[in-house]
DNA sequence: CGGTTTGTTGAGCCCTATCAAGGTAGGTGG
DNA sequence: CCACCTACCTTGATAGGGCTCAACAAACCG
């Protein structure tokens, strides 16, 4: 992990960057720093400045807010591949929310004036920039559909079928990519609450829990469970 | 009403056009198609696919998921000078939400195919594109705060107080954007608890309300209301 | 193997939804 | 101009889902 990186390269592999051409790759990677993370350090405070937007190398990094009180909830869960602090650069004001490493991760931060240098360069580009913008609202608009109106069940239960991707039968395993804590603060639950969910379900037969290694036993019939005509998921 | 509407005046105005010449005004306009709605009618249901995106010219449109046993859940009030639909065009995915005029309205409908070539021929544009949607993600991320970890009655405060703009003090006299049903599932509220903190609030002397007229009689005292570290912002 | 973080379990409560009536206002037709 | 109608809004009673508080168990780590 000590290594240094070949950025162009790891650039290349991202889905936001792969049409891009080798010298704008290489355009893009100029002034790129890594920064490397350890579990817990947090690399910005709510309210901060950036001057780039962050690329996810390895490791997981989370987004949150945090309230007066220290009530923290989790918006987002980054993983390798994935990037974030776009919306903030383009939008020239402080990040809404802190950014914190789940585990020792890697990360590369491309500055601000490559960014835009690349879009004025490349239409294909601010067009792909701007359908990734796209993707993540609309992935807001789902969370905040989920949390309106959906129980905590049925959050859960959305939250392992986007993690089991889309198959159709059979016994699905899947690791949860953070700790009780961060998943449930990220379905907008308390840990307990979680715990007691996942239990719940887990009487029911519907999954097997082991740490934080879950197996869902039959995925059609969690999925009705999911569905929000079920009037409340909860065994009495 | 009813006459024509001079198109490329109407777009230059807009936030997101402003600094466009004329040509490119002109580019965008071709092929925009004006569109009356009657207040009630329903532009496009949840799973359009859009061709192009709608420039709210008069009126106001309310964004909404629909859940199947007929619960609403207003995402965003649209209103004269905004626009929606671009993330969905940019997506190329059909609608997540549903679209419904809350009054009489006119819109403008601009093709994707010109809003692609602007975006090729004018990196300014494409920049301002991608702020315009940077600002949007960035307000969906304070209705996700607002509804994890705040009560109904400091939502609604936040809600009064966007409203009401950020003057320093004074009397402020707002008008509600929609029926208190619409302001309700804006704010993830039932009716019937939005009426109770209203009058809630109108018990403390924070506000007056007449029908959808409301009065911010104490603006700094209200922001105390609605900051995190009251715990419990109730009377008794 | 102690200490610390993470997860579980239980009891109680509070906020908000739900259900059920009643009230008001604005528009329409007689 | 009034009576009616239909949304819209209010008010009350009730209940339930998830949070809080508190204690305990387990897992992780040095």
């Amino acid at each position: 992990m000590d290594k240094p990186v070949d950025i162009p390269r790891t650039l290349s592999n991202l889905p936001l960057f792969q049409q891009l051409h080798d010298s704008e790759i290489a355009h893009l990677a100029t002034d790129a720093r890594e920064i490397r993370l350890d579990k817990g350090q947090i690399l910005f405070q709510k309210g901060a400045i950036l001057d780039g937007f962050y690329v996810v190398v390895c490791g997981a990094i989370k987004l949150a807010f945090s309230s007066p009180q220290g009530n923290e909830k989790v918006v987002s869960i980054v993983e390798s591949g994935q990037s974030f602090g776009e919306a903030v650069v383009f939008m020239e004001r402080p990040s809404p929310v802190l950014s914190q490493a789940l585990e020792d991760s890697l990360l590369l931060l491309i500055a601000k004036q490559r960014l835009f240098t690349a879009i004025d360069h490349d239409s294909a580009f601010a067009r792909r920039m701007l359908a990734g913008l796209s993707i993540r609202l609309h992935g807001l608009i789902e969370d905040v559909e989920h949390y309106s109106l959906r129980s905590a069940t049925q959050r859960l239960i959305g939250f392992l079928l986007q993690l089991a991707g889309a198959p159709e039968s059979g016994l699905i395993e899947l690791a949860l990519p953070a700790s009780k804590q961060v998943i449930a603060s990220r379905l907008n639950l308390t840990p307990e609450t979680l715990s007691r969910v996942l239990h719940s379900l887990s009487d029911s037969g519907l999954i097997t829990v082991k740490g934080r290694h879950i197996t869902i036993t039959d995925i059609g019939n969690i999925r009705q469970h999911g569905d929000t005509n079920s009037p409340c998921a909860k065994d009495h």
